[in-house]
DNA sequence: AAAAAAAGAATGAACATTCATTTTTTTATA
DNA sequence: TATAAAAAAATGAATGTTCATTCTTTTTTT
């Protein structure tokens, strides 16, 4: 195996290890000697790879929130209407939040403790630009409510989180009508009236 | 001063301590150190309150979460018309959670994080059973939609946390128009269409 | 043989909790 | 009511553990 894989892999083992232990027992209760042995490495050789732990927890956050993006947006395109672009990022959303629950479990707990840097933070609300810039056109052609973008985001697309954390914790379940429902409560939040 | 206020008020700043320092550091930053000296008493008096850091912070928890539901219903009565009756305790909880906003940040914290005991979650949970009750009269008068009461949380009550989270970080302003706003897609995502 | 990567053990700081005293409050007695 | 003994509450310092990080040595790669 070359060098450079086998470091990689390292990395990657050391990233799957912080989001299965910080999403069991929070970042603080979280030892970097736990993460060593989950990832199969010397505690040392966590700081080859990593400055100090928040800056792991940092770059894991990054990563994380790289991975959600690049997948909400992987199938859409500019040239969708904006009813059907919603629709389609929206899908793609649900289904990384039901289907990828440790990814969505760790996300979810950085986005609402003071665990990551603000400066990362800040850096992975950049990646959602095609979407409010979907909006922004939606509200040019009065489909969309003229409402803050973050009036949109809260009533659309943060709900997920919670459904995924109550199916998760085993409170709810997810079929394909439940989904379909969400969607619908989504789009009705946001759509103009009568659109 | 009579003894017994004494005590209430010494578990008063203990609690009050607990959930600054939890907001500001999470949970497991916050030694019980800092909480004795913000509070004004010796570590060990802690322990004259509570049995040990994680019972002083569930218990933390439910005293929040009660404050919380009792300010969210205590405007509100069951012969209310169901759309009264869901912007009452809307509003209420809008208003609590934008004007008091440290307890609702530490209740974010604790609702998306493994810090609280799960019996102490379920039984934080149990306290919502009014809003419950006028959802499912709701359905039966086919004026809320016949979905989960999770998919109405969700849609409805769920975003306000995210939006306070967000003021308070100093990402998006609240004033009557945005609350107004607010309360229109939290009332469309759950409504039956055309009521 | 030299350089790079990884390891395990060591270090020192921080922490939750307990211990031994001191201070405050209550109770009982005159 | 005043006082002192007893009980309760509170304290600061001590304890033993856990943890992030570093150090020194060993292993692997070049």
């Amino acid at each position: 195996m070359a060098k450079l894989q086998k470091s990689i892999d390292k990395k990657n083992a050391l990233i799957n290890a912080t989001i299965e232990l910080v999403n069991n027992n929070g970042f603080h209760a979280t030892p970097m000697s736990k993460i060593a042995k989950m990832a199969k490495v010397s505690p040392a050789t966590i700081y080859l790879y990593f400055e100090n732990k928040q800056d792991l927890v940092n770059q894991t956050y990054l990563l994380v929130k790289s991975k959600y993006t690049a997948y909400a947006f992987a199938t859409y395109n500019a040239n969708l209407s904006v009813e059907e672009g919603f629709r389609t990022i929206w899908y793609r959303i649900a289904e990384f939040k039901f289907n990828d629950c440790k990814n969505g479990l760790f996300l979810a707990q950085c986005d609402n403790t003071p665990m990551i840097d603000e400066s990362s933070r800040q850096e992975g609300i950049r990646h959602l630009q095609p979407l409010l810039d979907l909006w922004e056109r939606g509200k040019k052609e009065g489909i969309i409510k003229p409402v803050s973008n973050y009036l949109l985001y809260a009533y659309s697309i943060n709900p997920l989180s919670f459904l995924m954390l109550n199916n998760q914790r085993g409170t709810c379940t997810l079929d394909e009508q439940f989904i379909e429902d969400a969607y619908q409560s989504a789009w009705s939040s946001i759509k103009c009236e009568g659109k």
